[in-house]
DNA sequence: GTGGTCTAGACCACA
DNA sequence: GTGGTCTAGACCACA
């Protein structure tokens, strides 16, 4: 379900809060629907509980996930609609990222279209 | 020259070894060529020059600076040649990430290629 | 376990890489044994911690150290193997400063070599 | 006349002062003989003036050395005795240097004086 | 507890 | 002017 990545620099609890945000806002992840528990998630992806704990707990924060007490966390209610808006809003950082190594690159744009949907064939492959 | 983001989780010394790498790769850097000072870095980003001298120790360290007592940073000589194999090994990390940012926002492949020449347009114009 | 001399000109970080490179070599350090923390040798030595971390990332960006999140660091698995080859190289630049230094002193490769024996002995007993 | 390093770590201006001060404790510089001008070793090392003036300024302070406007820097006629206790004492830290480099090598003292010895000849015939 | 990143700032070697 | 080394110390991510 998670996709983590430890060499990445980005902290573990910042690929997890971002990752369920994604899946929140494109519906993959209903509301009310549960999530896997803390230490289902540490053991799966051999990160320690209080990494996962820590990231549900921001995400709690934020009003995104419900924590009842002796149940798995669930997806709020009120969570993000899932809007187009709120994709593009999600999708966007990453596009930059990739628009601006492009052109630290020196790339065409033509040319980045290209590798992008070579890319994709690959992926769609494996 | 640089484009550094203290907010986006990845350590600032990475994000100048990457970009540099690229620059490097694509051409815009050419071997001999000099790179900015520390400080000169450092204040233009508001950043401390440690920073800066850590990222330059570091490609340095990999062979792809080269330091002389009292002289600017240059450009190895043998730096990593111009070729279009390493462009696109530099580029696919950020493909990928974007790939994995939209399958998890469940977005479909044309979608994203839209978004992408959307966000390609608004860049050029500003 | 390091021996460092804040006096000697050699950078201190310089000191420590040779040093562990050095008891990896000679197997005084095994793959898969853990180093000092940070901390420990940086009160045991009076020196800033930062001084100490400087060193392992270096060795660890030779591929010498492996670090893991919130474990000490640990001496690869990979690594350098213990030959007789490896030994003499790291021990040639030794040698060649000590001639060096004899040749300028106009000493007589005899004399030398009963001043190390000399020296030798007086180590021994102390 | 001297042997620089630049990349030893050492200050040049360091290596200067040592090489030096054993060339007048063995002899090989008698008082009152000549050294090159600060230009001529600049030229000859490729380094900078500044760092050679910097040395020949240091030995002065010590005594060891003579300026006079116009001449040449001139061994001082007070300089250092040519003492076999005087080439011990300047010998003994790379001995030093180069038992703690053996030890760290877990090497034989057998072992470690066959390696000098091999070394020595190497030497001599280059 | 572990190591990492970063700042602020002193002082050094060298051009 | 250039970069380098080091300290003191804050705060972070993770086990």
């Amino acid at each position: 379900m998670l996709i983590l990545n430890p060499q990445s620099g980005i902290p573990i609890y910042r690929q997890i809060i971002d990752q369920v945000k994604r899946m929140v806002a494109s519906g993959q992840l209903q509301p009310g629907s549960e999530l896997p528990s803390v230490r289902e998630l540490a053991v799966q992806h051999a990160v320690n509980p209080m990494t996962i704990s820590k990231a549900y707990a921001l995400l709690e924060n934020e009003g995104l996930l419900i924590r009842q007490r002796g149940k798995p966390m669930q997806v709020a209610a009120v969570s993000i609609e899932d809007s187009q808006q709120q994709k593009e809003d999600l999708l966007t950082p990453a596009i930059d990222n990739l628009l601006l190594v492009a052109k630290q690159l020196d790339l065409d744009l033509d040319e980045l279209l290209d590798l992008i949907k070579k890319q994709m064939k690959n992926k769609r492959g494996s």
